[in-house]
DNA sequence: GGGACGGGCGTACGGTGTGCGATTGCGCCG
DNA sequence: CGGCGCAATCGCACACCGTACGCCCGTCCC
């Protein structure tokens, strides 16, 4: 059996059809409304039903424009990395500020999103939307003109890219669920203290830290923490680029 | 039907000793059955229905042990990081090491359970489970008699655990994505090829990457990459500790 | 004018998580 | 030893999901 016999899942292999007239469901405007559904109510309340519903449409309508769900995920998804901003060396102050700001962007990003961990599993191919690869090649870009390598360039922004995307992540998993809780984060944090107490009652260095971590505001740890370990990973970065 | 469940009177008169045998539902089952479901099927064959099938119960069954689903993925993904093995300092030959040791352990398990990419969105404390937080408690012991601070070493920890799961998460997508497809890494690579070369046409620093990568063996590039960027982000944690 | 065609939609199928009330069998108490 | 309470288990039902399929209709090409 030839490999090309059945189609790749993944929207970024299809071609695109042409399109003469403006029909009156478009594959933009159904993912925009996707997005926004997402963001005002969470991933659960995304549904091809409920999706044409907001578009004035019919349940199946959607998928004249799209072959599947997973499929206008990936869209949906790679519309969130267009949000990222990278600035140039020139603007931030050097390559190590630039990639920075970059990182910043994505994490600020992906917590404008948070529904994006919900839907990490689903995208097995990110990196072939147009918006990502326009985004990598910028970064890329930035890196060569500081004197990178290419190849050194791109294990640089692997492992950046990598970092960022697991304490995101991460994060937007807890706000999730904090949204789904209705509390606040603090509320929380209290509510919880009992059940952490009992918890970590075996673990000496953990009941020292959670007992540190107590009375600080938990949204300014988390940034001063993501800062923190930023900073940790652009040495690493630039002592091998150095070498 | 087996010999032993002839109608004798003993067996009428004990029937206890038959519920012995095959005991009633218990968490530890269900949690096993559902990792073993997972396994071996992927996320989308976990439904409470086939839990209880595979455990011989019915479908609704498991709510006395578990309170929804979400929790039953909150103990799954514990079991799941029981999984991942801290060498000591002593063993792995100093704190780098050792550490080093952790996150090729937390990598590779990760990738022997790839759905877990899929459900890093519904698990929103993962940091109290049990398994999880003795994992912590074991690191931050072997930085601390390294001479780390604890703060420092929490933070270090924090650094790079981020950095472990966000490529660990997209590798186990992209796996998940692969083994849905049906076909190999190199396979799947040769369909996309022509999908791939249109997207980065008006992208010379991808181009390049996408050619020298086309005839490398994949799983080793993957193995290469995350060496590379685990020991950057170590770099980054050593010269933070020695200042 | 007629025919092909493609977008849109209604219906239907086989699934999902889980609330609820009935059932059942075990362990304890009288 | 009889009866009772109670927790585990189950069957059913509900609302919802993704999406395959066939029908309708408007538009364009010949």
């Amino acid at each position: 059996m030839p490999a090309d016999s059945q189609p790749l899942p993944t929207v970024w292999a299809r071609p695109r059809r042409e399109r003469r007239e403006q029909p009156a469901l478009s594959r933009a405007q159904i993912v925009s409304a996707a997005l926004r559904l997402l963001d005002e109510e969470g991933v659960g309340a995304l549904s091809m039903r409920r999706l044409g519903a907001v578009l004035n449409a019919g349940a199946t309508s959607m998928y004249t424009h799209v072959a599947n769900k997973d499929e206008l995920i990936e869209l949906v998804v790679d519309e969130v990395y267009g949000e990222v901003e990278v600035p140039s060396a020139a603007e931030a102050g050097g390559w190590r500020e630039a990639v920075a700001g970059c990182a910043r962007s994505m994490r600020a990003t992906l917590l404008r999103h948070p529904w994006i961990a919900s839907v990490q599993g689903e995208v097995g191919v990110a990196y072939l939307g147009p918006n990502v690869l326009r985004l990598w090649e910028r970064v890329l870009a930035v890196l060569e003109e500081a004197g990178f390598e290419l190849e050194a360039a791109d294990r640089a922004l692997n492992t950046v890219t990598a970092y960022v995307i697991g304490i995101s992540t991460s994060e937007a998993a807890w706000l999730t669920t904090l949204a789904r809780s209705g509390r606040g984060e603090q509320e929380w944090a209290r509510a919880l203290w009992p059940a952490a107490e009992a918890a970590v009652r075996d673990h000496p260095r953990l009941r020292v830290l959670y007992a540190a971590r107590r009375d600080r505001d938990a949204g300014r740890a988390r940034d001063e923490e993501f800062e923190d370990g930023l900073a940790c990973v652009l040495d690493g970065v630039a002592a091998r680029q150095a070498n």
